[in-house]
RNA sequence: GGUCGGAUGGCCGAGCGGCUAGGCACUGGUCUGCAAAACCAGGUACACCGGUUCGAGUCCGGUUCCGACCUCCA
């Protein structure tokens, strides 16, 4: 009866019902931030993506290994700074330790994380945590025969591995294709072809982050970390995959080649990538200097911007549109979103004191089917490739029906009493629980909640005695102070914003 | 140049062979002392040209425009 969660899966391109590897149990693995910059929108997208990926996995029951790496080695610039370390080259910048400047951004991401309102992983490893099985791994692939080495660098050899197995799967490229395309880069002399990849880097004289290995002083290749941390704490091949489009080659290319190289067998069964964020159209990225950081959505302080819109705003924002399809931002859409928001999480308020009463109105069977079907609509769409846009859809028709009963324009006993507490636990669990969006109040004590229901209590005694003029200006005082009065049948309500 | 994806109403954004997506904005109504909120009702759409089909934003071919990846990138 209940539909299957499917998801799209970019090694297959086409949507495949989902089976975990071991029965109720699912391991994840996303790309983590590399922290030498403070995370943009395009980054929290997509790990607010993945948090709803997570958070549902578990509503439906299953126990997630959820890892999140950390990319505390740095990896190499562009032309301009001759393939410096990245990590390294923004601590002498800013003349701290490198490990200063990778704590430092490594904060700066966790507090964001959670001002979105993102559930931690399971296990957050670190690339420089794991150098040892970086070396073991490097050494496993030159066993295998499918690397060489070079000046104390240590090459992915991808002809050779071509020849054994597919490369280029993921994301459809070929070979020949690639290499007509190739540019003329930083150490092409040392490689048999221009294909193949560091995976492990002999440092040069200045470069700060490095460690001992059978081939001299280094560090590890760009794309290692990945294949060795996920295989360390998920196994050899483990369920989801996930990370931006923009890692789809050459980074996920090469872990599945290094995975397949060192044991022999496909790491991933599901890959799924989140689409881009746009900027007027263009790409957001560190190297296109389009970056719109967290902050100035938050204050409003962007060009862009006419105002600032709250984290949860924000985040609401994001899941109105799949993870697959690219996400423009512009104060227009910002604005009608934030509208959306702020209504979708009045009905969820209004809910939470709604009680199920019988006032001698029967069952209507029409209602009773119409809610129950919003409420297996929820999992369908969720079900259809995590779809946050379609259950926000299916949620505010909820929306409707629950305001409909706070007003009493429908009779909540329309619907069976079993129906509404199903609605209500759906409701409630898809808000907060799979789309992780809760209600931004005023942050402070009880205090606030006393001194408007005294002021709420002086106006009322006003209009008692029709004396409109002070009834107003306490009302208009307290819309200018953001704080909104609702005269409904039942009293007074107010919200914040 | 190669590979892949996209063009939906005033704006955003789902859907992808027939069944109202949804949000914002707008208009009318209910409620209210007036408002706001809430509720009800309403309109406007699938880039262009062909084709397949009883029926096409939805499939196929072509055209135009836009983007991503091929180099670090979420």
């Amino acid at each position: 009866m209940k539909s299957q969660l499917k998801i799209y899966n970019t090694l297959a391109r086409e949507k495949q019902v989902f089976e975990p590897q071991v029965e109720g149990h699912v391991g994840l693995y996303v790309c983590g931030p590399t922290v030498y910059s403070d995370v943009h929108l395009g980054n929290c997208r997509t790990f607010i993506c993945f948090d709803v990926v997570h958070r549902y996995l578990v509503y439906l029951g299953y126990k997630v290994r959820y890892v999140r790496n950390i990319t505390d080695v740095g990896h190499l610039v562009d032309d301009q700074d001759d393939g410096e370390d990245k990590i390294a080259k923004r601590a002498k910048l800013m003349e701290l330790e490198p490990m200063e400047v990778v704590q430092h951004y490594t904060n700066g991401f966790h507090e964001m994380m959670d001002i979105f309102n993102c559930n931690r992983p399971s296990i957050e490893p670190t690339a420089t945590g794991h150098i040892v099985e970086q070396i073991e791994m490097v050494q496993q692939i030159l066993d295998k025969g499918f690397a060489y080495e070079s000046n104390g660098s240590v090459y992915f050899d991808v002809k050779k591995y071509s020849e054994s197995y597919p490369y280029g799967e993921l994301s459809g490229r070929i070979l020949e294709d690639l290499r007509s395309g190739t540019r003329e880069l930083d150490g092409q002399s040392e490689k048999k072809d221009s294909l193949d990849f560091a995976i492990w880097k002999a440092a040069s004289e200045e470069h700060i982050m490095r460690w001992n290995s059978p081939w001299g002083e280094g560090f590890p290749g760009w794309h290692l970390e990945c294949s060795v941390m996920s295989q360390k704490y998920l196994g050899k091949t483990f369920d989801i995959h996930g990370g931006g489009m923009d890692l789809k080659f050459p980074h996920h290319e090469c872990e599945i080649a290094q995975s397949v190289a060192s044991y022999g067998t496909s790491p991933v069964r599901y890959w799924m990538h989140t689409n881009m964020v746009t900027v007027n159209g263009e790409k957001m990225g560190k190297s296109n200097g389009n970056s719109i950081m967290p902050d100035e959505l938050f204050t409003g302080n962007h060009e862009l911007l006419t105002k600032g819109y709250s984290p949860m705003a924000l985040r609401f924002f994001i899941l109105q549109s799949h993870y697959s399809n690219n996400f423009d931002i512009s104060n227009d859409a910002l604005q009608a979103s934030e509208k959306g928001y702020q209504r979708l999480m009045n009905a969820y308020k209004v809910l939470q004191g709604l009680a199920y009463a019988t006032n001698g109105t029967e069952v209507s069977e029409a209602e009773e089917q119409e809610v129950q079907k919003l409420i297996e609509q929820c999992h369908e769409r969720m079900n259809d490739d995590f779809n946050t846009a379609e259950t926000i859809a299916v949620l505010f028709d909820m929306s409707k029906k629950i305001n409909s009963y706070n007003e009493k324009k429908l009779p909540i006993s329309s619907i069976s009493q079993e129906t509404f507490e199903s609605l209500k636990k759906t409701f409630t669990e898809f808000v907060r629980d799979v789309l992780g969006l809760k209600e931004e109040d005023a942050g402070d004590s009880g205090l606030t909640d006393e001194l408007i229901g005294f002021i709420l209590e002086m106006r009322n005694a006003s209009r008692e005695r029709k004396d409109w003029a002070t009834s107003d200006q306490i009302r208009d005082k307290l819309t200018e102070l953001k704080i909104q009065v609702k005269d409904g049948k039942e009293g007074v309500s107010w919200t914040v914003g």
